[in-house]
DNA sequence: CTAGGGTTAGAC
DNA sequence: GTCTAACCCTAG
């Protein structure tokens, strides 16, 4: 059992314009309820996204450009 | 449940 | 060989 990671699957353009419409929408007290966002936009989420993979992706964006901050 | 760190894989 | 994007694990 090598313990297979996951394939590399390219974030969407949808995804990623999910996540920011529901972090802008949600975003509450300074805390992320990803697990909303997620809910949020399920249709347009893959099935193996979680909310780690969510902040994750939200992390390496703000990272590379802080004006989505 | 959210935040941070470390590792793997693909592209340059 | 290096950098970026993504995935997994651990800690608060």
């Amino acid at each position: 059992m090598p313990q297979l990671r996951r394939k590399k699957v390219p974030w969407t353009v949808q995804e990623e314009e999910m996540l920011k419409k529901g972090v802008q929408k949600f975003s509450s007290d300074g805390k992320f309820p990803w697990k909303d966002i997620l809910e949020y936009g399920s249709s347009v989420f893959f099935s193996d996204r979680t909310t780690i993979d969510v902040k994750d992706k939200w992390r390496n964006m703000c990272k590379v450009s802080p004006k989505f901050k």
